[in-house]
DNA sequence: AGACTTTGGTTCAAATAATGAACCGGTGGA
DNA sequence: TCCACCGGTTCATTATTTGAACCAAAGTCT
């Protein structure tokens, strides 16, 4: 690994839950010595990634990056295309709906829609890391990237959240096959206790999985119909998404995908 | 200058206008080695920063910076805040308003809006960095930045963009007296032709200036009482984002800026 | 008040990673 | 068929990164 991608391995310890991090507190999550991590703060500050809270000489998140995401909007607007269907979505349906992308170690929320009037609501921060094997965004995209890709995820050490969260790499890949064939991925109380949820994946260019749209919902509201009726929606979305964003839908997905629209 | 910032640097040369970058380009570009660019580059990628065009081979920004956007914002609202003056200074003027943030070589707008019904706009690209020595905005956080950044900008090469742009750093630096004094910056024709400009700054909780608010309209419609206008907006506006962020206003600056509005 | 802990930050010899000139292979004209 | 241009790779040389020990300041406990 480059002594870049170490450096930039850092701000992902950056989330809503967590926006300040001091010098003390990344050598505790990292276990990089702590003159490098002192030089490689000061390199990402000096480059405006970050900046200092200048009374507790904390680090959180420069500039830069609001410039940067700025001109990645403006080259391809995901974020302002996906709008539109999560929004459609969590109105047609009054749950929360979202739609994330993938960062190194899970799924990232890019847009999320609470159209629900439940007393019982899923909470759900912005910017925070959805790990791939515990969500259903997370598998429906593994689903349908590389195998080397997906490898290097199960080859690491998997987390449990709750007492449903698959742990076993061989488990996960049978799952992955399912997902392949019906074009779907859903949970049970597999990242947090009380909530489902069903994903389906959007693809680029190639014909790969670029991102989720994905529905997260308390488990006491989910039945058989109201199950089907999610999946359908979000198929319908997804396969409009790919055709506003310029994406190729694989055939066999093309092909699960209709054959669940007709019934 | 560490790998990292070398690294981090590349990524500057993205902008709207700019959106993709190839290998050979970015070695016009930067005069840098191309076995060390493609290797940056590579590590870039694989952080998320970067990503392919699969067909041109060409890099565009990738979906990294998006999560890193939504958690600076998340962490410091400063888009949003600054949001409402924008929009209420350019309804109220009918001009073109912005607001921008330093980078390491300008400024850089992070919102815009163009409250104009005129026929003669002033195009204006999100996104674009602003070059500190030919623009408004640039003059008005350099008054107020610390003395070694503003010795290192002007003491790069100041390229001229119109023959109004002021290129020695002498004239430059004599300005910047001025608009301490005043509290506000302002420039006629110096970035593009036809085009004037009015900035003020706002203050971080140290009283450094973090960001800039700025009108840019053309000459045209420039005139004495229309000019007054402006700043007063402007520092009104200024004064209370202020107060909003946190930030302190410099004893000085707050005196200028009473004894403006007042008159 | 003094000792101790914890914080961010710095140093410099040793270890390692970055560098770049030359090279490779594919593509698209002329 | 040749040539130019593209992205990408190789490997000996070179320069940077690394990390254990150290420093200074601020807080905290006795």
């Amino acid at each position: 690994m480059s002594t870049i991608e170490k450096a930039l391995t850092l701000l992902e310890h950056f989330s809503s839950n967590r926006p300040e991090i001091g010098l003390t507190e990344f050598k505790k999550r990292t276990s990089i010595d702590k003159g490098t991590l002192h030089r490689h703060l000061t390199a990402l500050k000096n480059s405006g990634f970050l900046e200092q809270n200048y009374l507790t000489k904390a680090y959180r998140l420069g500039p830069a990056v609001i410039r940067l995401a700025a001109v990645r909007e403006n080259t391809v607007p995901i974020v302002k295309t996906v709008k539109y269907y999560v929004d459609r979505i969590a109105n047609d349906i009054h749950e929360l709906v979202h739609a994330a992308l993938p960062q190194k170690n899970g799924m990232s929320a890019i847009y999320a829609k609470d159209g629900g009037n439940h007393k019982v609501r899923v909470n759900f921060d912005e910017a925070e890391i959805l790990p791939f094997h515990a969500t259903s965004s997370g598998l429906a995209l593994l689903a349908f990237h590389d195998d080397t890709f997906v490898g290097k995820i199960l080859s690491k050490k998997l987390v449990s959240f709750t007492d449903s969260t698959p742990t076993d790499a061989v488990d996960i890949q049978a799952n992955l096959e399912t997902i392949r064939a019906r074009g779907f991925a859903f949970t049970d109380q597999s990242y947090e206790d009380e909530v489902g949820s069903v994903a389906v994946p959007f693809f680029g260019v190639k014909g790969d999985a670029i991102g989720t749209l994905a529905i997260a919902i308390p488990v006491s509201r989910i039945n058989e119909t109201f199950h089907e009726t999610m999946i359908t929606k979000l198929i319908t979305a997804s396969t409009e998404l790919c055709r506003d964003l310029g994406g190729q839908i694989p055939t066999n997905v093309a092909k699960a995908w209709a054959t669940k629209l007709e019934v």
